[in-house]
Formats: structure tokens, C-alpha cells, sequence
DNA sequence: TTGAAAGCGATACCAT
DNA sequence: ATGGTATCGCTTTCAA
């Protein structure tokens, strides 16, 4: 059996009451016996019995974090940012991961909850409806997802969307394509909306291409509707849509940047690695994380605030997939 | 607060002990009681505390994931089977990031090992003498790295590496580059090794081109080295190299195929969307994690034995960096 | 078949 | 400054 604090507590001869305090409040306990106490736990090798203590504490070290997919290169940069967070502040992290089945999710936040001091939904697919009928009365956090009165961490995307455009108007570009994510996608929404705003603004021409699934089969489906649209630049949803887009912009013998002009979303690893690079609005996805941990923490501590939602800045990285436009 | 099970009992006009049983031994209560619970239990939103019931089963319901980086694609795939099995067998998973440091590998090993029934060691960075001292009595199954005694699910490096070879002779090379990854990596020596035997069975001669980091750069660095090196082809420690080397072939103006043949391990989603896409050995990256989950399960419940470890099948994916030798 | 009661290990209150 | 003790929610003997 593991050692308890009643074997430090014999050996240190003094009670468990005094164990715990010399522990957890040292102040409060005499120099002298507080070392005797250290000494036994280090003896001892004693660790606090984690389940014990939320018994009565009511509270559990754990926080939980829900994701549609791990295998999107997108959500373990967040997760990484979440884990180093959490780790400083003593917390473990559950970490579930939904397949981007919108019904599992409100089943693991419901049975997470439980298990959990609070909680972080990473882009969840949910409908607000939904969203808002999960929270219990753990406290829960928004990532890559805004919703009325609830903590939320996001992305600049408008200003995103700004440096995109005034990069390619600079360029010379006037007829702008966006190659669209899922309709039910938050984050396709708020990106769109800012695309439209800004190129409103610069008085530029946008065509919406229509609305893919976010991954490479998506950007090779638009391809071809993206030529035929005679945009001579186009924005994606995120990169990997994006590189989809050049893959079969190659396949065409369509040259990028010569004749198409290509931008993502996210900057995953994999775009600065790829021939023609991807110039790219780059997420800041640790930190987002760890926002989000920092803003669950103080939700935790003071449950009836309602918590400081953040928007996090975004930053153009220009590589190879954009040039000047052609003169047609 | 919550409902506990005395709210439950008072409800069904029962004895707490007869809920526990009701919940956990249906059996041993007579049926009509057995209603009356479930009923009180489904309108009252019940379900019980874990910290409380680990206390004196002295079970948590958690498994704990240690992986080196989360950012390397061949993880994910690893985490969502292990996800997956768990959440059949109604565990939650810890899921611990350690940076690629052998050093916070140990330690996260020794305070999660408290929290959890078991622990999944996804390939562990640490020395082997490390790996066994930090092994408390906490059930433990290592992934992608195998250590005399321990039980362990691995990859079949050697069958993959005899596709691969078999490939390329059929193809008509004879002098094949190796870049190998760390010179610490379990898995580095295993594919090496297995390309050695290979190798000299096939009459092929290798050259071995080095170390070098899992990572982008360390292709992009190797691959002058292979070009030196003067062979037809290469393999590539995983994929993340394999890219690199090409993206520096492409530098150089060295065709892939034509030139070079490059061929990769693990089959990172990325390998098949790049261009030329890449010839690769495959790994079931998400069955490999349930199969770890699968024999913890059962070392869990037969702690006396040592489970059986397993060598899973590996499968060379043919793609567009493979083609037949140049005349030189 | 059911209930009463004794813990599991840690904490927090009330005494001293 | 320290100790005794009730308690958190659940499981599990032991009796009835």
C-alpha cells in the first residue's frame, strides 16, 4: 500500500492535522516540527492522496480539454500550449478527442465535467444552442470560438484577413477568391466576415468559391472553381485547404505565384516546408493555450465574474505562394 | 452541489448500499427495487463520484499518456487510438507533452503513475536503466520501443524495410543512403538494424549518411551528404526527413524520382499531399495505441503476468518519389 | 434481499 | 502551535 500521511505523521511523531498544515500552510506551523515533517515525507517518499483530498476539497487538479481532432495539425500546438500551462499551475490535463462528431462532444463535456475543475472547448462544432445548454457549473472556456456571455479565447482574423489583403493589393491583386470551410464553422464565419469588411474597404473584388471540407481533398475540390472564377489570388479557409489549392494548381500546370497568388490560415508547421512555401496568417497556437488555461484559472477562482475573453493578434508570413499579380 | 447516492437512496426509499449494488451488482437486487433505483437515478441526474469510489477501490478510471511531442505528426494518430480503446473501456486519458526531454519524461512518469490504474509510454526518450528504475507498481506499456521484460507494442521495422528494399532493387538500384535519425531513438536502431539485414540479403550496398534530427532540417541538412554519397536512393529516418531531403533536392534541381528515389517511414498524412508524394513504410499509428491500451487492460487485471507484447504489420506505401534507378 | 456501519486518505473546524 | 474529530461520497463486510 502507498504511504499515507498517518505513516509521515507516526514517524514524524506528530499528528496528521500538523502533517497537512506543515504541508500546505507552513506558516502555521513551528520551524522545528515542520522540518521533522519534511524530513518524514522525504523519507517516506509521501505524496498526497490526490482523490482523498478532492473528496473533501471538492476539488480535483484536473482540467479537461476537448477537441474535434488531434490529427488536424492545428489543435496539438494548442494542446502543448495548454499542457505547459496547466503543468506550471499544478494541473493535470484530460485530453478528449471528439472525431469532429458534434453529439460526442456534449456527451464528453458532460462526463468530463465531472472529473474535472473546468474546462477548455476547443473550436467546438456544437451549435450555440447546445453550447450553452452543456454548461453545468464547471467553468468552461472558448478556444477558436465566440459565443455570447461565455469566456472565449479567438483570433484576430479581421486584422488577419488586413494584412492578407494589403499584402496582395500591394501586389497589385484586385479580384480576390476565398475558398470556404465548413458553413457550420465558427472560425470560417469570422474569417469570412473580416475578409469582407477589409476587401469592401481596399476596394477589392472577392468571390466566395464555395465551402469545403478542411482538409487537402477540400483545396483540390475548389481548384478548379477558383480558375474558372479568374481571381488572380486566393485566400483559404487554412493551409492545408491552401495546399490542397497548389497541389492541384500544379497538377494543371498553373504556376504558384507566377500565375495564381496563394494565402492560408493557421501556419502549420508543414508550410514553410513545402515547394512554392505557403505564405500564410499565422495563429498564435501555444499561446492561445495558454490564454486559455490563465482565463480558466481566474474563472475558477472567481466563478460569479464572468472572465476577460482575450482576442489574440495574428501575423502575416509571407513566403512563396505569393508574388505579383499577373498582367492580364 | 452534486447528487450523491444518498440523495438516490432517499428517493428510491433504499439503503445507499442498496444503490451501490443495484448500480454495480444488478444481480444481487431483487428487480422491482432494481427499478425503483434506476428510476431515481435517471430523474435525478446521478452518477457516482469517482474520487470517492477510488478512494476505497483505490482505482481511478484513468490511464496516463506520455508522449515526447505532440507536434510530431506520428503522435496524434497514436493518442486518438489510445483515446478511442479507452473510452470503450470507460477510461479517461492524461495526456502528458514532455518536449522531447528524457529528464521531464521521468518525472511526469512518477506523478501521473499516482493518478492513473496504468501508464502508456509512447516511444520514451530515456535510458533504458532510467526506464526501469522509474517503473513503480503502476501497470506499464511501452509504444514504438522495446526493453527486455516489458511489455511493449512495436512496429515491424524490419518487414517494412524488406518492402522497401525489395521496392527499390525491383527498381533497379544497388546503392542505397540511409539518414538516420538520433542516435538515442530505440526506433532509429531498430530500422537500422532491420535495414542492415536486409541489405545484405538483398546484396544492396548501404551507405549510411549520419545522424541527424527527426525534424525538417535534419533532411534538408543530410541531403547533400546523399548526394555525395553518390547513391540512387534513400530512406529517410521518417517522413518529416524524407520532406526535408526533397525540399533540398528540389533546391539543387535534383528530380525525385529521376535523379533520386527518397522513400519514408511512418506516413504522416502530409506524405501523400506533397509533390512527388512520398513512398513510404506505414505504420497503424492509431492501432498501435489501442493495441497499447489493450494490454495494459489486461495487465491491469493479471498484474502478475507480463502481458504480451506485439509487433504490429508495417506496409510500404508506393508513391511518386519511387522510380527506377538512373544508368549511370 | 436489504440495511447498518466501518472505513478509504486528506482536510478543516474546534479545542486546547 | 498542535491535536482530536467530523466529514467528503462511495464501497463493502457483517448482520439481520
Amino acid at each position: 500500500m502507498a504511504v499515507t500521511i498517518k505513516d509521515v505523521a507516526r514517524l514524524a511523531g506528530v499528528s496528521p492535522a500538523t502533517v497537512c498544515r506543515a504541508l500546505s500552510t507552513p506558516e502555521r506551523v513551528k520551524t522545528e516540527t515542520r522540518e521533522r515533517v519534511r524530513r518524514a515525507v522525504d523519507d517516506l517518499g509521501y505524496s498526497p492522496n490526490r482523490a482523498a483530498r478532492g473528496l473533501i476539497t471538492g476539488r480535483t487538479g484536473n482540467i479537461g480539454l476537448v477537441v474535434p481532432d488531434l490529427a488536424n495539425p492545428f489543435f496539438p500546438g494548442v494542446v502543448k500550449g495548454i499542457q505547459a500551462r496547466a503543468r506550471e499551475a499544478d494541473y493535470s490535463v484530460f485530453v478528449a478527442d471528439t472525431d469532429e462528431d458534434p453529439s460526442a462532444e456534449a456527451s464528453l463535456v458532460r462526463s468530463l465535467g465531472k472529473q474535472v475543475d473546468g474546462l477548455v472547448l476547443c473550436s467546438p462544432r456544437m451549435s450555440e444552442e447546445d453550447l450553452r445548454s452543456v454548461v453545468g457549473d464547471t467553468p468552461l472556456v472558448l478556444l477558436n470560438r465566440r459565443v455570447d456571455q461565455m469566456p472565449a479565447i479567438t483570433f484576430d482574423s479581421l486584422g488577419g484577413m488586413r494584412q492578407a489583403i494589403a499584402h496582395l493589393m500591394a501586389l497589385g491583386h484586385r479580384r480576390i477568391a476565398y475558398v470556404g470551410g465548413p458553413r457550420t464553422s465558427w472560425s470560417n464565419r469570422d474569417r469570412l466576415n473580416g475578409l469582407r469588411t477589409v476587401t469592401a474597404a481596399a476596394g477589392a473584388d472577392l468571390v466566395e468559391v464555395g465551402n469545403v471540407l478542411p482538409q487537402f481533398s477540400g483545396g483540390v475540390a475548389a481548384a478548379d472553381l477558383v480558375l474558372a472564377a479568374e481571381a488572380t489570388a486566393v485566400v483559404a479557409y487554412n493551409d492545408v485547404v491552401a495546399l490542397g489549392l497548389i497541389s492541384r494548381f500544379a497538377a494543371r500546370s498553373i504556376s504558384v505565384p507566377d500565375r495564381l497568388s496563394v494565402i492560408g490560415f493557421d501556419d502549420i508547421s508543414m508550410s514553410a516546408m513545402v515547394h512554392p512555401s505557403l505564405t500564410t496568417v499565422a495563429l498564435p497556437m501555444e499561446l492561445s493555450g495558454r490564454a486559455g488555461v490563465d482565463l480558466l484559472l481566474q474563472l475558477m477562482q472567481h466563478p460569479d465574474q464572468s472572465g476577460t475573453s482575450r482576442e489574440l493578434e495574428t501575423h502575416l508570413m509571407v513566403r512563396g505562394s505569393t508574388g505579383p499579380a499577373p498582367r492580364i
